[in-house]
DNA sequence: TTCCATGTTCCGCA
DNA sequence: TTGCGGAACATGGA
């Protein structure tokens, strides 16, 4: 689940449900989703905001900021009675509340980080696509000598923070870009109407979450099957590995 | 049983 | 140097 828009859901969730409460306990139920970090060093804080960068979430906990990355499978539940099955990092709450990390595949990470903005700088992450200063110029300016295709590019968290494997096709089909396109020979108004796509893509994704509906059938989403039908051109809907990526995308309209 | 998965990282090779 | 393919990680669902 987890790209760009599931996680400002998850921040919203957190936002809602985990704040200003203040954490009784830490129960680590698998140690191979945390860090190096001790999170029991939370006991007896709370946790005063949220912030996401690309697909990471941070809180806020005083003099040290919670870290989660959702890896493939990751989840946030909060709950009062039984524990989610797939629970692997629990923060008991002195209301008697309980928020659970859940994460079935184990590749998400649960840590701690001296502010978010360290461990962007740290990881080396690029700019968040939604951040109000990733302009147009700048998304440019990242295509530009790059050599590898758009999708990769699209998908390099160092270079934009955020994109994960299904809004990259969203975004390349709406553009009509095909997937493997050199990133450095789009023109002038592919870049724009790119960059455009990116925006309103995981805008529109994040509006559609917080309604709880479904894709509309104009999205590529809804037609990750080999050999469906363009519901833009009626064109064929191919399926091949780009960037070492399933990636599906309209052999007719996307060139 | 086999294949597949919305993520990341590491290695070998061109 | 850059970028690609493949494998690995771990696990359940179709």
């Amino acid at each position: 689940m987890p790209e760009l828009p599931e996680v400002e859901m998850f921040a919203r969730y957190f936002e809602q449900h985990a704040l200003g409460q203040t954490i009784q306990r830490v129960r680590i139920l698998d140690a191979r989703i945390c860090g190096t970090r001790k999170l029991n060093q939370l006991t007896g804080r709370r946790f005063e905001r949220v912030r996401r960068h690309g697909k990471n979430l941070f809180a806020d906990a005083g003099d040290t900021w919670l870290h989660i990355h959702f890896g493939m499978t990751g989840d946030l539940s909060y709950y009062t009675d039984e524990p989610p099955r797939f629970a692997r990092v629990i923060f008991d709450f002195d209301n008697g509340a309980h928020l659970a990390y859940e994460d079935m595949r184990l590749f998400g990470i649960v840590d701690l980080t001296p502010s978010p903005e360290e461990y962007v700088r740290q990881h080396g992450l690029g700019r968040d696509p939604l951040d109000r200063q990733f302009d147009l110029r700048a998304f440019r300016a990242l295509l530009h000598k790059r050599r590898g295709r758009i999708k990769a590019l699209l998908l390099s968290q160092e270079v934009i923070a955020g994109i994960g494997n299904l809004y990259a096709d969203e975004a390349l089909f709406r553009s009509s870009i095909h997937p493997r396109r050199a990133a450095d020979r789009l023109r002038n108004a592919e870049v724009k109407t790119l960059y455009t796509n990116i925006r309103r893509v995981l805008q529109q994704a994040v509006a559609f979450k917080s309604r709880g509906a479904d894709y509309p059938a104009r999205f590529l989403v809804q037609h990750r099957q080999e050999g469906d039908r363009c519901p833009r051109c009626g064109g064929t809907i191919r399926r091949t590995i780009v960037a070492g990526r399933t990636t599906y995308y309209c052999a007719k309209h996307q060139r």
